[in-house]
RNA sequence: GGAGAGGUGCCAGAGAGGCCGAAUGGGGCGCCCUGCUAAGGCGUUGUCGUGGUUGACGCGACCGUGGGUUCAAAUCCCACCCUCUCCGCCA
């Protein structure tokens, strides 16, 4: 633990598998072209180029460097005997063969770092399972509607921002002055609102989830780890002066946290989750969803995330949607899941499922959850491997997270679910203890 | 932000240009001894890459990170990161 600390300066060290692209290209090649983009099989061959000119060079590189060893050696025994003149001779067979070294070593450093480049920006076979599509469009819902009425009421039709503006408990105006555009802001009731969404997030999950309180500025390296770089550099707040970046999820702090390290193996399955505010630019996003709260800069998200084998991935794949899903079905949204096709998988993903819940005011479903399993691909930039019991040697460790709640769009569809005939709106029953005895948003008196 | 001390293997801790992948102790593992336990004895114990008859062999790399000097660097030089102590500042 001590010494893994340290070593997350160098991360990361290996990105996707090259071994596996070594032995079965066909395998990679295949599930790949499932993702649906030309452009990745023109980088696939590339990293493959590469990868065998490395090795080459490397062998080269490395045969230079024994005899440089021997021959040092040598001069270390010959001084030693008082052999000056065949010291002097040896030393300077050596410099020769040195020189020839630098130069072979040079090139070894400059395909690696490019052939890392390239593997870096490669994104994860998908699942087997995962269904095939080209996109959106695609995604089949495996399970719902659930909890969806025949019909809602005119009084249930009304967007948040307009119901919850009046109410007093949304104020995007001010939020604008403060920020600018897409920055939001709850007051009163909202503002507890929000807030008891994370506590009932975390508290639901407490059972098996370590709670973190991370960093939410993390370093490049860290960034890197999670797959956000050097890819979509666009979509994430730089601090330049300190060369650091606002964390898009709490998933990057998380897997982070056991970067460089080895685990022992009766540590996995290791669950943590967190309660931190979300940044995002949402660079390639302008113009949409830019009323209410939907899609903003400026977020909270209780996040769960785990470490595990191989093996117990699939398993923890489905408790991980179980759970974001018992925490939305038991406050009573309308919701249904979709099962992310190949088309349109992130890309760190190896597959994923969105929970989606029906707002009635904007007529739309929104993406409150997304569960992805990530097989080794964050681990392998991460650094994170884990020892297996009785057996010599390390394992590359799988990651899986997912939101257990986010607050914003699942702040707006109780605004708009639970919307009353007279304006007011009655707060689910699992959330009142976190509300000070409050059970309504009650219409102001006067306006 | 300023001054000082330091970062070596699972842990503690030596090493101060070559004989160092690294003494010694502890821990772990295996075996022996022992009626059991304790004590004792012997052995073993890192990671990554690469080649191969694909384990139990060769080669290369790894002493915070990155550069440099040298025939040769844990060891010398430079920069950076981190930890500790003191001062300053501060929610």
């Amino acid at each position: 633990m001590a010494g893994g600390a340290d070593r997350t300066a160098d991360y990361p060290r290996r990105v996707i598998d090259v071994r596996l692209l070594r032995t079965d290209r066909a395998g990679v090649t295949r599930a790949l072209a499932r993702r649906g983009d030309p452009e990745v099989l023109v980088q696939l061959d590339q990293a493959a180029a590469l990868d065998e000119r490395l090795r080459e060079l490397t062998s080269q590189r490395d045969d230079a460097r024994r005899r440089v060893n021997e021959l040092s050696k040598q001069v270390g025994q010959l001084r030693r005997d008082g052999d000056v003149d065949k010291a002097e001779r040896v030393m300077a067979e050596s410099r020769t063969l040195g020189d020839a070294e630098a130069a072979v070593a040079a090139e070894v450093a400059a395909v690696d770092s490019e052939l890392r480049e390239l593997l870096l920006r490669i994104p994860n076979l998908p699942s087997d399972h995962a269904p095939d599509g080209l996109g959106e469009a695609d995604n089949p819902i495996v399970k719902g509607p659930v909890n969806l009425p025949e019909e809602f009421a005119d009084h249930q039709r009304v967007p948040h921002w307009e119901s919850a503006t009046a109410l007093g408990i949304l104020d995007g105006e001010r939020a604008v002055k403060i920020s600018g555009a897409m920055f939001t802001m709850q007051r009163g009731l909202g503002a507890t609102l929000s807030r008891a969404l994370c506590q009932l997030a975390l508290d639901r999950n407490a059972d098996a989830f370590e709670e973190i309180r991370p960093p939410t500025l993390v370093t490049t390296a860290t960034l890197t780890a999670t797959g956000q770089l050097p890819k979509f550099a666009d979509d994430s707040y730089a601090i330049e002066r300190d060369d650091l970046w606002c964390i898009p999820t709490a998933e990057v702090p998380l897997t982070s946290l056991a970067a460089g390290e080895i685990l022992a193996e009766d540590r996995l399955p290791m669950r943590l989750m967190a309660s931190t505010p979300c940044y995002r630019r949402e660079s390639g996003a302008a113009g949409r969803d830019t009323r209410g709260t939907l899609r903003v800069h400026e977020f909270d998200k209780v996040e769960i995330l785990a470490y595990t084998t191989p093996e117990q991935a699939p398993g923890m794949l489905d408790e991980l949607v179980a759970r974001a899903e018992g925490t939305i079905a038991e406050l009573g949204l309308p919701y249904r899941i979709i099962d992310i096709c190949t088309g349109d998988l992130g890309q760190s993903h190896h597959r994923s499922f969105d929970i989606e819940v029906y707002a009635p005011g904007c007529d739309a479903w929104l993406e409150v959850s997304s569960i992805s399993w990530f097989s080794d691909y964050q681990a392998r930039r991460a650094d994170l491997r884990y020892r297996p019991s009785g057996e010599k040697g390390t394992m590359v460790a799988h990651t899986l997270n997912g939101s257990a709640l986010a607050v914003p769009r699942v702040w707006a569809a109780i605004i708009e679910n639970n919307r009353q005939a007279d304006g007011s709106i009655a707060l689910p029953e699992p959330l009142w203890p976190y509300l000070r005895g409050n059970r309504t948003i009650p219409v102001p008196a006067s306006r």
